[in-house]
DNA sequence: GTGGTCTAGACCACT
DNA sequence: GTGGTCTAGACCACT
């Protein structure tokens, strides 16, 4: 997982949607638990404080729940959510990208021509 | 231009991209007067000071040149400028938004049908 | 005389300063007038209210005297004013660049040197 | 650190050219924070809000590097960076003290009298 | 009318 | 504690 401090949403935010990505990618399982706050922090760099935050609203969530002694455990509906909440967010992200670039006149030619480079450009970031 | 108060995304820089928008669509052309820092500011609902954030920035990049008592002035290689920053900003975001598909296990013929369904999106919204 | 648009000194006090030094160096002497208001506003491609303003407050320095159907005069005491303010001007600009250099901790041999290489900007710069 | 109010020269500017003196100077090292925008505030009896757009200003310069929650951090070529510029605007205020005094008709050998004279004002201040 | 600067004070994310 | 964004509203120079 990766963190962009410059991005605008916040860090806490890109903490859960890349635990949201890796329960819906089965990468953790129902049942199992997600890495430790202190874990996460250091893996990140980040403070322990901003890790609880994700937590606490991938708690609210129903993603995973708190075990006192634990950890964070991985629900049993988690997956189906999670996967369900990543083809929506999904769908709404391209919309919007879309809705900008024709509110710019662009043609979806000239969208589409960008979204296969944009394919390019995350097979040549090596993520194949 | 739409702001949304609830995107994570800085409104000063919302109303940067939909100016840099409108002069890569060709609504303002070199020089022509943008629309002043009240007037907009009435017109999007937002607090003058804001609006003369996004117009700085604008002036910093280039697109426009503030004239007192004037306005400001879209520049000659506003347009060049500007379109050349809009198409890379939709890469990168199209970008961004393949690379949280793929790291959430998504194949590149699920993620396909995502864009193919998000144009649907748009256009039943009333953007033909 | 030249305006600088984006000198944060005011313009109406450039143009000031501007005839402060011309009748310094015996340009305009007295009994004559200084350019009218419209034309040196066309001169200085500036809004002629900018020019009435910085006539304003050399008449109330005493440097001019306005005569209705006649223009502005430059008045008997006008030199010596004016020779006086624009040497002890010129020492107090001297003075806060020479502070600010120190402040930064720079040698007077250094501020030496770059009071020299001025010099030679303003002669290359066709001012011999 | 000195703020002139009635300075044309405007507030936030002055602030970062205090700040670019006291990195030239080594005041500030690489690694180091400036003073924290409220800190800074207090201190100059000035408003946050204009502490914040001189620091976001010196970020653009590449002098400083903002540390959510740490503060405003001196980079690494900030040194550099900051000596050329006050050299750079050292000598570009003297130039245009020479070029006024020069169109009021005044010769080198008076201007030069002037520049040590100013000299011995700043030492008389007790800036030996 | 236009843009530019500033104060006063709020709320947010992060350490 | 740290910086970042925003509202509300004042005053200035310039056209």
């Amino acid at each position: 997982m990766r963190i962009e401090p410059d991005n605008p949403v916040p860090i806490f935010q890109q903490i859960a949607e890349g635990i949201r990505s890796a329960v819906a990618a089965g990468i953790y399982r129902p049942g199992e638990t997600i890495p430790s706050v202190r874990a996460q922090a250091l893996a990140l760099l980040v403070n322990p404080n901003t890790v609880q935050r994700a937590y606490e609203q991938l708690e609210r969530e129903g993603l995973v729940i708190s075990k006192k002694g634990v950890g964070m455990v991985v629900s049993e509906q988690s997956r189906a959510a999670a996967q369900n909440g990543v083809g929506q967010s999904l769908r709404t992200a391209f919309a919007q990208t879309i809705s900008a670039a024709k509110s710019s006149g662009l043609t979806r030619t000239a969208v589409d021509r960008h979204y296969r480079n944009a394919w390019t450009d995350t097979e040549r970031a090596g993520n194949p």
